[in-house]
DNA sequence: TTGTGTGAAACCGTTCACAGCG
DNA sequence: CGCTGTGAACGGTTTCACACAA
């Protein structure tokens, strides 16, 4: 398997989630076009993705094979075993972001949560225990987790992500409105709320005006 | 003013922060090498952005000035007033994204909340009332709003976007875990936070392999 | 010297267009 | 035929590299 770009996997994860639903409908085949329609995508796009990060095997005149698809793809996306994951920060927006786990993710495990807030430690969300923040790095060792989600303000996020950092965590989810310096080799996806509005913003009344 | 990208918005809305934290420090120049540090990007980057999104003024030997800087930004992002926001769907997310607003963002303007539950209507969020669905037609109007933001669950989102699209909204900020059919003209900005948490999955496992 | 503005080159991702196969 | 797989062309961003200004 080759290098797969950031774009290219954000595609397959919302493939794959597509797929679930064509199966629910007991649809067996699907063509690129159609993947593409679903996707808001190009056919070729999907037919590319498909062959070069899978290893597709559709077949001229039938499409794709739904259940095969579906595993393939769970397969380039999960590994073997899903990934652990934590949560720091139990406000509404990480309340929110289990929903999303909730929703069950294959290849997502949550394992851990932390919060600052002594009211919140020892309650449970999603069956697993919400620890005080000093025990991220002892958890995060013995849990073997490697992706975390930031839920929390942006004066403590530095702090906590080098915390995470050095526990073993290469993949983080920051939510709050910085820029970490994250080390070499570890991913970091910022979703920043505040940009995307203002963006949103932008672009709406750049269409108003036109 | 030319057309201006999606990404280049993007980091104009993040220099404009970066900027708003050195004006409080009291710093009042700043380098193009300085800001893309803070931005995690080039210096070259950041001067072209200056240079053609904005009209730049910057002087060699002692850089941009950091209030003048910040207020041009302000003046391409923001248009000669700000936008009028509605948030549908107060849950946890939505209370989440709420605490966003509140960091003072200039150019957006909360003018309403929507929300199916009808003890949530009548209540007050960042002093602003929370109307049944049904008024979405007639509040989006009255208060010439153009910007929406989807916090609702996926079933219901195409139908909301719709109704929201018909009374003119151009921008809507989608949280939901779908991909809107939106009319030609209208900005979508997907956020997907599952599928940014299986791709930080993905990555973080990269990460750990190598 | 230091740091900006910008044409030109490099890069990456997407789309085109067509060969191949059922 | 209809639909996939893929080399080749394309277009948009980013980076390079250098002229210029203080």
């Amino acid at each position: 398997m080759a290098e797969i770009s950031d774009k290219t996997i954000a595609r397959l994860s919302l493939y794959r989630r597509l797929l679930s639903d064509l199966l629910e409908d007991g649809q067996t085949q699907v063509r690129s076009h159609e993947l593409a329609t679903l996707a808001n995508g190009s056919p070729a796009q999907v037919r590319r993705d498909l062959a070069e990060a899978v290893g597709c095997q559709g077949r001229p005149r039938q499409g794709y094979d739904v259940a095969g698809l579906f595993e393939s793809i769970g397969a380039v996306l999960d590994g073997p075993s899903g990934e652990n994951v934590a949560l720091v920060g139990v406000g509404n927006l990480g309340r929110a972001v289990l929903a999303y786990l909730a929703g069950r993710r294959p290849g997502v495990n949550l394992k851990a949560a932390f919060d600052s807030d002594p009211a919140k430690v020892g309650q449970s969300w999603m069956g697993c225990p919400c620890h005080p923040d000093a025990a991220i790095p002892r958890v995060i060792r013995e849990q073997s987790i490697r992706v975390a989600i930031l839920a929390i303000p942006a004066a403590s996020a530095q702090a906590v992500a080098e915390q995470l950092m050095d526990a073993g965590v290469t993949g983080l989810m920051n939510f709050a409105p910085v820029r970490l310096r994250a080390r070499p080799g570890v991913f970091v996806e910022n979703i920043d709320i505040a940009i995307s509005l203002e963006k949103t913003a932008y672009f709406a009344r750049q269409a108003a005006e036109s």
